[in-house]
DNA sequence: CTGCATCCACTTTGATACTG
DNA sequence: CAGTATCAAAGTGGATGCAG
């Protein structure tokens, strides 16, 4: 463990020793979105080795970022979630994650976009002031997956699965692949989506979480 | 170098891809304080081999994160210094320190506080409210550094070095290690260090850089 | 002196196979 | 489902050498 170490009393260096690891940001992404089972990491990042995913849980664990919780009733097994301080880490990744974007090109064709960058680019994005005293839930199904935006007094909470209770407004994308966070407000705004319930929820999530370069593009 | 991509089109993964390798974020922390040249960079990293040092700005200059610069008349030699992509980091930084700071625990004695640290704390507490319109100059002696707070019509620039031109106001801190952001403000604000110019700009370095906390535990 | 390149021991990672 | 075991390849740390 002491070749980790940088022997500097500084945040940055203290941060990097505990989350600077390869793969520990991505995993702490997924859990921000979503508390998941070993099996659902090994999914939800493609490439990781198991060992690796296995020590990272482990080290995680150890420093009290990830907690381990032996999942309810109908599931069973073991269940992977942040503890509070591994919470606090949602600034840092969104931060990273900003710039990160600024140099993402063009998609490859061998990336895939992670459902859980979508969730976590609706909380970079939320605009809290238009959403100040809304109460509204939305559900998102695209590419096999669901995903989950419910506001609450004007508070956020989103990641993937499905909202509970039932949403407001359930919003389908046909896609065969994963959109991307721009992508899916695209195709909103320019209502090429099937939607059930409370349609005129629609387009308060443009405004909500439409950042203004994205508004501009699309012609508002 | 394919083994470093994660096949994410994620902004999070692309920044891991970039930044995410060791040292890769302390060289940047020591370029975002002040541009040096390789062998400042081995003497404020201690530890990092010579190779990885290497092997990292090669890298950081490939994507567009580094500039080689001829270093001008009196020093010659080479100077790394950030480009504007590489400056764009400083909020990532600033909010990964700020998570580890709140995780740095007691200073271990084989721990150094690197000075480049202490001039990001100046820049993440910067109150900009209470510097309005001001314009001043520090600068702060201690340890064997150079530390410079320079205010201009509001705008905060802080780094390593002398400011220029002259400061209103010379501080030295006694000390044989260098002393963290917290323990600096302390020694200024219980009168602990020797000045020389605008003492009355004594005071203002307390009301525009100190965290609510550390006044609190000032008795202010 | 600065700015590396090289060499080697060691560690971490990735890929795959396998087990309770 | 939740990991271990194994092994090759890549990366890292430490020391040294060397040209401009």
């Amino acid at each position: 463990m002491a070749r980790k170490d940088f022997g500097q009393y500084c945040g940055l260096a203290r941060a990097l020793e505990l989350v600077g690891e390869r793969w520990a940001l991505l995993i702490i992404r997924e859990l921000l979105t979503h508390p998941s089972r070993y099996t659902d990491l090994l999914e939800d990042l493609p490439g990781i080795p198991t060992n690796v995913l296995s020590t990272r849980l482990k080290e995680l664990e150890q420093v009290g970022i990830v907690e381990r919780q032996v999942a309810p009733a109908p599931q069973r097994g073991v269940l992977y979630a942040l503890t509070e301080d591994g919470q606090s880490l949602q600034s840092a990744v969104l931060t990273l994650a900003l710039w990160g974007n600024s140099r993402l090109g063009e998609q490859q064709a061998s990336e895939f976009v992670p459902p859980s960058s979508v969730a976590m680019a609706f909380r970079a994005t939320f605009n809290a002031q238009a959403a100040e005293g809304l109460s509204a839930s939305w559900e998102i199904h695209t590419a096999g997956v669901m995903l989950y935006v419910v506001i609450t007094k004007g508070q956020l909470t989103t990641g993937i699965g499905p909202a509970s209770p039932d949403p407001d407004l359930v919003i389908t994308i046909r896609s065969a692949q994963m959109p991307t966070f721009q992508a899916v407000l695209k195709a909103i705004a320019s209502g090429k989506v099937e939607t059930n319930g409370r349609e005129e929820l629609l387009g308060a999530l443009i405004e909500i979480f439409a950042p203004a370069e994205l508004l501009a593009s699309l012609g508002r």
